[in-house]
RNA sequence: GGCCAGUUAGCUCAGUUGGUAGAGCAGCGGACUGAAAAUCCGCGUGUCCGUGGUUCGAUUCCGCGACUGGCCA
């Protein structure tokens, strides 16, 4: 009889998702102190550096406690992308691996796991020339204008899209003007670069959202009180940004831009930041939930747990030490 | 204490010439392929402050009471 679970050929990699505020940071720290990890970010704000303070960014000093990737690597004034995030996680799993390491994927920009997870279909990337071409087009035309022309291109692109959906529909309409083809056709072809490695994910999800919403209070309070105003001040004042770049678009970002502007006073800037804050939660919770229902290896635990950090570690040591799906 | 104004969804308010009501925000559910902390779609039963009266019928009109705010003492 051969073993019934003979180990896994690719290496671990353990995934640490969860909303903002559920305790991510802490977590996968925890961990370090007990595995040789390197922490690969999974999220699509921390990359910008001198955003520190609104990003909730992990400081020096825990930064120090093990090797982090994927922090600090873009200038608010650029763009990062999911592409751009699957490629550079991929090779930082290949090159940690290589280090005999183990690679500890932590953060809660969802899209970003789903694209690591699945891949994405062979599309040319981001054309800044032709979303401007796009841009002015609209502001002329109008957005049902535009989604009009996507369905004499590409009539079934369109009805799957609403009017209303300006970002996909200038997508849509940037894929389908650089390749020729429908879309369809276009997201047929995948890319075929097999993850060097089994993903093991954890997921954090809090049993009673209520809670989470006090921490996403309680943390927002915070930032404030650490100087998170003046941070967007000099971000404003040292870089080239507009508030149509996606890092000044960045919860807490957007609403401290506005109030830099002008519009409203400090309570408006607290309830507004607050409430973005907890949109974007529920967003990962719905994330979350199909995840649970895709991804048959996911082992969910409560971040309300009163030792989370334990939990999450003595469930990353099992996964370790089976190296298989739990159920 | 007197006068005036208000009391309607979690919040800010509209409205019903008397036939039990609707916006924004918040919240909730969902979608998601190079901007994703983005972008978009869907979801509104609430003693219309309480109580008595008029009325076929009152959240709406009238009386009384309560509470809140303002002005005058």
């Amino acid at each position: 009889m051969p073993d019934p679970s003979p180990p896994h050929p690719l290496p671990p990699a353990l995934l640490l998702l969860g909303p903002t505020a559920s305790g991510k940071t802490a977590c996968a720290l925890a961990l370090a102190a007990e595995l040789p990890v390197e922490v690969v970010s999974v999220d699509s704000a921390l990359v910008f550096r001198d955003m520190d303070i609104g990003t909730a960014k992990p400081d020096a000093a825990e930064r120090a406690v093990c090797p982090h990737h994927l922090i600090d690597i873009v200038s608010p004034e650029e763009t990062y992308s999911a592409a751009r995030f699957r490629a550079d996680a991929i090779e930082l799993i290949g090159a940690i691996t290589a280090r005999g390491r183990i690679p500890l994927l932590v953060g809660g920009t969802m899209l970003y796991f789903k694209a690591l997870r699945d891949g994405l279909s062979d599309l040319p990337q981001a054309d800044a020339a032709l979303r401007r071409t796009i841009d002015a087009d609209a502001a002329r035309r109008g957005w049902p204008a535009l989604h009009a022309e996507l369905a004499r291109l590409d009539p079934a692109a369109a009805t799957r899209l609403d009017p209303g959906d300006a970002q996909r529909i200038q997508r849509a309409l940037e894929i389908v003007r650089l390749t020729g083809r429908p879309l369809a056709e276009s997201y047929a072809r995948r890319e075929d670069d097999a993850l060097p490695c089994r993903l093991l994910p954890i997921a954090l999800a809090p049993s009673d959202r209520s809670v989470l919403h006090e921490r996403i209070a309680d943390r927002f309070d915070r930032m404030l009180n650490a100087g998170f105003i003046e941070e967007v001040r000099s971000l404003r004042s040292r870089y080239q940004l507009d508030p149509t770049m996606p890092s000044m678009r960045c919860v807490g970002y957007r609403q401290a831009w506005d109030y830099l502007d002008g519009a409203g006073d400090l309570a408006d800037l607290r309830f507004k930041g607050i409430a973005a804050t907890r949109q974007l939660a529920k967003r990962q919770l719905t994330w979350l939930r199909q995840f649970r229902e895709t991804w048959p290896e996911l082992v969910e635990i409560d971040c309300l747990h009163t030792d989370l950090a334990a939990a999450v570690r003595d469930t990353a040591l099992n996964l370790l030490e089976h190296h298989l799906p739990l159920r």
